[in-house]
RNA sequence: GGUCUGUUCAUCUAAGGGUUAGGAUUCAAGAUUUUCAUUCUUGCCAUAGGGGUUCGAAUCCCCUACAGACUACCA
């Protein structure tokens, strides 16, 4: 068993667009594969029909693009295990229903939903709980309860009906799960589950086992919210006499809400403003859209980078890693038990991170289109140029407009407390002084400009700080920005000086 | 209600019986940048509670509290 290739699989429902949780369910399968030289496979869980959402699916192939995580088999990329669309693979379970049935471990079960319901109702009126098990399905509708002359009529009749698991009575199975150790479960508190619907369909327990049996998965990496369903499986491996070949389970922590209690939801998204999927979905029904960390500027890399460290660790204090690092440094025991709290502002640390390391041509290449758009008439080289001296105060492509607007349009208002703490008296006789000091500058050059002119002001014997706040008022509209010099570089001499002629003019005290 | 899982700074987490309980994010302060941001330094802040076991417990055991997941012919 253990000289099995390591293979596993990401077998998400297509009901929606994939949550963060998700994609760090899949991220995780990718990155032990990889650290084990294994296979990663996409299986499509679409056994249910009635909760089937158009475009899903492509969807999840393309947030799994975007994000890196490589599909070595899957509904896409096919492979030799196919096919990885549960509903194309209908056909195929029911010899295993089969095979369970006449085995002993499974049974035909007749009752109706309203049944069911019924039986539900009637218990919780008596304060417990309806389990269909080893207590109640002789009371039930059954090829156990009911004569076998009886059952094998309704069964060629156009009755409905299901075929449920046997749950051995009060036995105890125990199996390990990778991060959490041994963990036990008695049969009598299981119930019977429903194997195969009654619409001709496996549910999710059957052909989740027959397939990860068919396509050789080793290791089970799930949700925490499979961990009840854990013994079932177990059981169903045992029942099909697979157990040599049984995967190993494990299951990860979920994603909490950044504050209260619960796991991580859409709602939690829209209420703070940050996003919840990777990529823009709008609802095919309603047309209402969710935002994408794609669509709100994040890096593919940042993001996963930050989703990796969302309750695993690599044991040392290295934060940023590239997805190949991970895949190198990745193990499962090194995965958390607790559920992780999701953090949006670190989330922009991470992308700020990336941002920073990114060159000036990279940014600038992003910027430009930008720049574009707003209606700047502009080239590359300024972008890269502006990009370059801004981007250590952004955190996102669109930070570079906000933090380099005033490089591209002269300011339409002054900033009113700077004013007062800069505007005072002779201030706009020194600027229009200064104005004229630039007129004689020749060389255009942020070093050149600076030189003569700290000159001229010693000479001039003006108070250095306040020409250079004041100046800076004239040309930005405020108090922030990157090196004065580097500014008028920048907007270029003749519209250094008239920013300054236009400031003595408009600012009033 | 029942079953299972979990609980270290506000947040992500390290420390797998012996450290002043470490790092990162956020926040705050200082330095530097004669602006803002960056950067650097510093600070604030934690073993849920109670019992054991032990020379010694965040770490092992039990109880309590709290939290989460599951409890469908959904996955």
């Amino acid at each position: 068993m253990n000289e099995r290739k390591v293979r596993v699989r990401f077998a998400p429902s297509p009901t929606g667009p994939l949550h963060i949780g998700g994609v760090r369910t899949a991220l995780f399968n990718y990155l032990f594969a990889k650290k084990h030289g294994g296979d990663f496979l996409l299986r499509i869980e679409d056994t249910d029909q009635t909760r089937y959402v158009p475009g899903a699916e492509e969807y999840i192939q393309e947030a799994l693009e975007w994000c890196g995580i490589n599909v070595d088999e899957g509904p896409k990329q096919g492979g030799p295990f196919g096919p990885y669309r549960q509903s194309e693979r209908k056909a195929l379970y029911n010899q295993y229903a089969d095979q369970l049935i006449e085995s002993g471990h499974a049974y035909y079960a007749f009752d109706t939903p309203e049944e069911l319901d019924e039986a539900r109702t009637s218990a919780e009126g008596k304060g417990a709980t309806f389990t269909y098990n080893a207590l109640s399905r002789g009371s039930m509708k059954n090829s156990l309860s009911l004569p076998e002359k009886e059952w094998k009529g309704l069964l060629n009749s156009p009755v409905h009906y299901v075929i449920r698991f046997k749950m051995p009575d009060n036995s105890d199975v125990t199996e390990v799960d990778l991060i959490r150790g041994s963990v036990t479960f008695n049969t009598s508190l299981l119930d019977d589950k429903v194997l195969f619907k009654s619409d001709g369909m496996p549910t999710y327990h059957l052909a989740n086992v027959v397939d990860d049996h068919l396509m050789e998965i080793t290791h089970v990496i799930r949700g925490e919210e499979w961990l009840p369903s854990m013994p079932l499986h177990v059981l169903l491996y045992r029942a099909f006499g697979w157990q040599g070949t049984m995967p190993r389970f494990t299951h990860l922590p979920l994603i909490l809400k950044p504050e209260g209690k619960g796991k991580l939801s859409k709602r939690d998204g829209d209420k703070m403003g940050f996003p919840v999927f990777p990529l823009l979905w709008r609802d095919p029904v309603t047309g209402e859209p969710s935002r994408g960390y794609r669509e709100d500027g994040y890096f593919a890399d940042a993001f996963i980078n930050m989703l990796a460290l969302l309750g695993w660790n690599p044991g040392t204090e290295q934060e940023i890693f590239s997805l190949n690092e991970l895949s190198e440094a990745f193990s499962l025991d090194r995965v958390g038990k607790a559920g992780a709290r999701f953090d949006p502002e670190k989330t922009k640390w991470f992308n700020h991170q990336y941002f920073v390391k990114k060159s000036d041509k990279e940014l600038g290449e992003l910027f430009l289109p930008v720049l574009i758009n707003k209606g700047i008439e502009t080239d590359l080289q300024v972008a890269i140029k502006v990009a370059g001296i801004v981007k250590e105060r952004c955190n996102f492509v669109s930070d570079l407009w906000d933090q380099s607007y005033y490089l591209f349009q002269s300011p339409a208002t002054y900033d009113e407390k700077i004013i007062i703490k800069r505007w005072k008296d002779g201030v706009p006789e020194i600027m229009n002084e200064i104005a004229g000091f630039f007129e004689s500058v020749g060389s255009w050059k942020g070093p050149e400009i600076k030189e003569p002119f700290s000159a001229y002001v010693t000479a001039k014997g003006w108070n250095f700080g306040t020409v250079m706040n004041s100046l800076r008022l004239c040309l930005v509209g405020g108090s922030f920005g990157p090196d004065i010099f580097e500014i008028c570089e920048i907007i270029g001499k003749e519209e250094t000086i008239s920013r300054i002629r236009k400031a003595v003019e408009t600012i009033k005290i």
